[in-house]
DNA sequence: GCCTTTTGTGGTAGCGCTACCATGATGAGA
DNA sequence: TCTCATCATGGTAGCGCTACCACAAAAGGC
């Protein structure tokens, strides 16, 4: 049994019942006050950067801490400590894997800040306004909102009105107190529109997204710039309308391959329409990367588990769930002195994967445009 | 300012400055004993799931917090909770988005409980032997193992020689003293067939998964009871192997097509081979499920991201991983008193989901088979 | 010099929860 | 019938830390 030995005579069973409480042996502040010769009050106080310690006690301490190899107890800490953040994640119908992501790293970053995260499914709009307001009567003061939800103004407003913190995770509104954590959306999509014109295509199809979401918009501009800049025409048989599914991305690149003088490559505005456009490829025998070139956005599951697999923009969904989960930390601390939101926005690097669902157009596949297919 | 209203005169001093402590209005347990008439201890329990509660005590509590809204405050559980629990989930290349509903569960229940997870990549036995003593000495433990880890019988057994707890997650080696957490993977195959078959099918195609884990071969024996049950004849030519990988998938679906004779469904042992033989059939012009019916297994999140979505079997996987923290954690628990751990293993029901890639088979497609058999 | 401030420290009382007993109530066995 | 397990429940004492006050000593103001 792991009893501390260094006890003084009078507190052994006292000792002893807390070595039976205690699983693990890991050093407490008492410990490090025990052996720097102060309080733990002035060990608390060190650890926290306060400044009203002398610096000959600040360093007995910290010789102590080094010497015990002390490391704070987060739970402790954050239950001493008064409040108990509590943040909910709504969201309404997103692509699944999308989700998953999402939850990954919001879920990570409570659990590391010991920030309670509540998950709850919200239909926008129709249920929202009520569960808003429930959700802040029951003592959540955080929201992060990914999108659609984050492209409602009605929902963002009513965030801010009923006084909780509003993130949202994705474009957004620009106007507004929320926060926001996102990528630079139209540069992305520039990028790859870029990408697929280097590789020497100049017919490019492009697969638009929810035009309720602001991202549709911002990545279709991305596109268009793109195009402009390298001087290829944009028709508009070359843009498809989609909805950001799987089914809406088969009709739209249906209508793109069923045209006469069919695109050489389709640029889709996510990895789900993609994924759909590369199965409407195969079912005309056409072969991708070969025949045609499918590219698409934001590096969900889906892009790497199919055949073959995507290139698209890689959004770190993660890394800004967890941003949004800290701004809302940050804002919450400052909360009592300043009334008013930061309005922080955030914005993360986005990356071009590169996979196997790319390549220039071949001469066949020039020539096929002109023959039925086979 | 929250102060609780229904305090006793002679503590209002004492609850003003509880109110000053707490900036958050987050009930606690004892507000919902108050609530339940009980004491916090029972609430405790109830929330613990411990089973010495009479029923219509733990539905009051649960009433209870329903009411409050209750959430448990994790810092203070894992204060009071004593030793900080550490899980490894190891896994070895799977199919992503098995993964990713794998990761979810496992994430939720560990953040849940205020256990630390470890996420770990692990090559099955070239590298997993040192892993896992690296992670033991490390202080880690249990492990968490999905497919293909738990099929292997070297690594469940250092795990529990050097004192770690396993949980497998699927069906794994039946012998050895490690717990599982699992579904009837051969009544939910034979399910499935009999669906198939009720539909009006005779020919029909499987494929096989990874032979390499068991549980492919739990669900191959199920379809083959079903057929023989049905009375049906099952050549050889229709059971094509595959590896449980989009790709390899690809590649019996096309053999299973390629035949003279065709089947006019195919049951592909999970997710990723059914799109994939959904794919194949794309290709070749054939529509699911009119001119042929496609059935996986999972009801991973692909299954009903394309299009037609699956008709599959559902499996908990989310349920099924927390199953497996939760299970870890008690023979934790109860470490000190019983040495041997229990080797408990729980089944979990699994659901045929009936979506859009299954129907009886068309007369023309029976007209294309030139001669129907019976 | 006295009386206020400041400053460094210590003591105490919790934060919300659970481990561990103690208790009373029930039932089984003699 | 009385004991002795068994069960549901309550009470108490912490888990490791920090907020809040108390208090002495040092530092300033007149």
């Amino acid at each position: 049994m792991a009893v501390i030995m260094s006890a003084p005579e009078e507190t052994v069973k006292a000792e002893r019942k807390r070595a039976a409480r205690r699983k693990n042996a890991a050093p407490t502040i008492a410990d490090v006050a025990h052996e720097a010769k102060c309080s733990p009050m002035t060990v608390s106080r060190v650890i926290n950067g306060e400044t009203n310690v002398r610096d000959g006690t600040r360093l007995q301490v910290l010789t102590a801490i080094e010497k015990l190899k002390y490391i704070p107890n987060r739970a402790a800490r954050s239950l001493a400590g008064g409040a108990q953040l509590r943040i909910a994640l709504l969201f309404d119908n997103p692509s699944a894997s999308y989700l998953s992501e999402f939850l990954m790293g919001a879920l990570e970053e409570a659990s590391r800040r010991d920030i309670h995260l509540l998950v709850q499914s919200c239909e926008i709009s129709r249920e929202s306004e009520e569960m808003i307001r429930n959700l802040v009567d029951g003592g959540i003061e955080g929201f992060i909102l990914p999108p659609p939800l984050c492209d409602d103004q009605a929902v963002l407003d009513q965030i801010s009105a009923s006084g909780g913190i509003a993130v949202a995770v994705g474009p957004g509104r620009a106007e507004g107190s929320h926060g926001a954590v996102l990528i630079d959306e139209y540069q992305a999509a520039f990028d790859m529109t870029r990408h697929i014109i280097g590789l020497g295509h100049e017919r490019i199809g492009f697969i638009v997204g929810n035009p309720e979401q602001v991202a549709s918009g911002q990545r279709l501009q991305g596109f268009r710039s793109a195009m402009e800049d390298a001087q290829l025409e944009i028709s508009d048989d070359l843009i498809a309308q989609g909805q950001f599914t799987y089914r809406s991305g088969m009709v739209a690149a249906e209508k793109l391959l069923g045209l006469e003088n069919r695109p050489t490559a389709i640029f889709a505005s996510n990895d789900d329409m993609a994924a759909a456009a590369v199965a409407m490829a195969h079912r005309r025998h056409l072969d991708v990367p070969n025949d045609i070139t499918v590219c698409g956005f934001d590096d969900t599951e889906l892009a790497s588990s199919i055949w073959p697999e995507l290139t698209t923009i890689r959004q770190p969904i993660r890394e800004m769930t967890a941003q949004a989960v800290s701004m809302i930390a940050k804002v919450y601390k400052l909360r009592p002195r300043t009334k008013r939101m930061p309005a922080e926005k955030m914005t993360l690097p986005y990356k071009l994967i590169r996979r196997n669902s790319d390549a220039g157009p071949s001469l066949i596949s020039s020539f096929k445009k002109l023959a039925p297919e086979k």
